[in-house]
DNA sequence: GTATTAACGATTATAGATAATTTTGACAAG
DNA sequence: CTTGTCAAAATTATCTATAATCGTTAATAC
């Protein structure tokens, strides 16, 4: 498999693959909200059979990208305001199980990691790579997610996680970035100074805000 | 497909059915903890290809009953103590986000549909039907999350539902069913008070028990 | 003209066969 | 007795082909 020059060619795609395919061009929007994503076409496209690509869609589904209606074949969701919103709603709420625990159990190491995040967060801002910022907000929470150890919580949240993915481009533009990192600095000292009550103010007042904002657009 | 008889006789299964074939040897333990779940055996002995039974399985692993490893195979999902607690503690989070909300929004003809199934949820207990007082406990509580209208809310509450299946049976006969039963009498009169605090209060010492029993096992 | 049905094309779902990967077990070397 | 190598067996992952289903359009009956 591997050949003279040293590349990889491999013989043929996993459904993983196909899967950061697809989903990319979801993410991107070449694959636009309500549109079809057919098993055979996508097959041919990337040269490989329909089986893989089938699963891949199946994958997409559970993770809420995509609509699926037996022998009608797979759609790209439509998010609408109220679906984001929806899932700010259960976002708060896996978090917030997730701090509760995680003031009471956080080590040093863990805390420093979280603090070096959001230091690279807020460079972010500063630089304006606004790709970035998503990338270390998004790991922020999951770093604390994780701190919680409990398996189930994290891959529930990650599955409401995605849900932003196609929304937030649209409405960003109209926040300071730099309102948005600040935010976390709460939750932050709320987890320095292990104070259980003051995380649960710092969890409810970030989405308050962001449910706020989210409202605000139409 | 209709034989001379009368009886529906089908060509085929569908993923959707294989998938409850496997689920129904799980949770009755035919199918027990590790132990393997192979593709073609399952194929060969329900008559059909590798490709719905692969689908079943998958659908079962995202369900949370089996852990698919790949190239290796999929394995029933062993569920010790701390599993069961942390799908717990998610379902607390889960329930109290929709009991917040269900206080507010929760109308005359739901509550006394939610309160009818607690009547017969009681029945079963009087009764002595455990599987009843199962199916209506199950129930009474996807009711109330009906209430929340959040579907990405109800989506994940019954992935992490699904974890009490095969636990539940270990440790119920150490409880009198009457007390859970009647526990659910708080969460009921929450909603008909319309009183948030009393909500909030009811789905933590729904869960605080819960935990708490679970934790007084081995 | 409208409603119902039949046939077609496109696509999903499953079947049957092949390729890729891991596991097992026998055997040899240390 | 342990370790390592190799081939065979078992199983997963994918490929190709076929069957089932849906949506549409055209034809027919009323």
């Amino acid at each position: 498999m591997v050949e003279p020059d040293g590349k990889l060619k491999k013989r043929t795609l996993y459904s993983d693959e196909i899967r950061e395919v697809i989903k990319q061009a979801i993410i991107s929007e070449e694959l636009k909200p309500g549109e079809r994503v057919v098993e055979t076409r996508w097959a041919k496209k990337l040269g490989v059979s329909q089986s893989p690509v089938r699963e891949a869609i199946r994958d997409l589904e559970m993770m809420g990208f995509i609509e699926n209606r037996p022998y009608q074949g797979a759609f790209v969701r439509k998010m609408d305001k109220k679906d984001v919103i929806d899932a700010y709603y259960v976002r708060e709420a896996l978090e917030m199980a997730a701090m509760r625990y995680a003031v009471e159990v956080i080590t040093d190491d863990q805390l420093e990691d979280i603090l070096n995040v959001m230091e690279e967060m807020k460079q972010a801002v500063k630089d304006g790579n606004f790709e970035l910022f998503v990338e270390k907000d998004s790991l922020f929470h999951e770093k604390i997610m994780q701190v919680s150890n409990n398996e189930l919580l994290i891959k529930l949240w990650n599955q409401c996680k995605i849900r932003e993915y196609t929304s937030i481009s649209a409405w960003i533009s109209d926040l300071t970035l730099e309102t948005l990192a600040e935010r976390h600095n709460s939750l932050y000292l709320a987890l320095k100074t292990k104070n259980k009550e003051m995380a649960i103010e710092a969890v409810t007042e970030h989405f308050e805000v962001l449910i706020e904002e989210m409202n605000n657009i139409s």
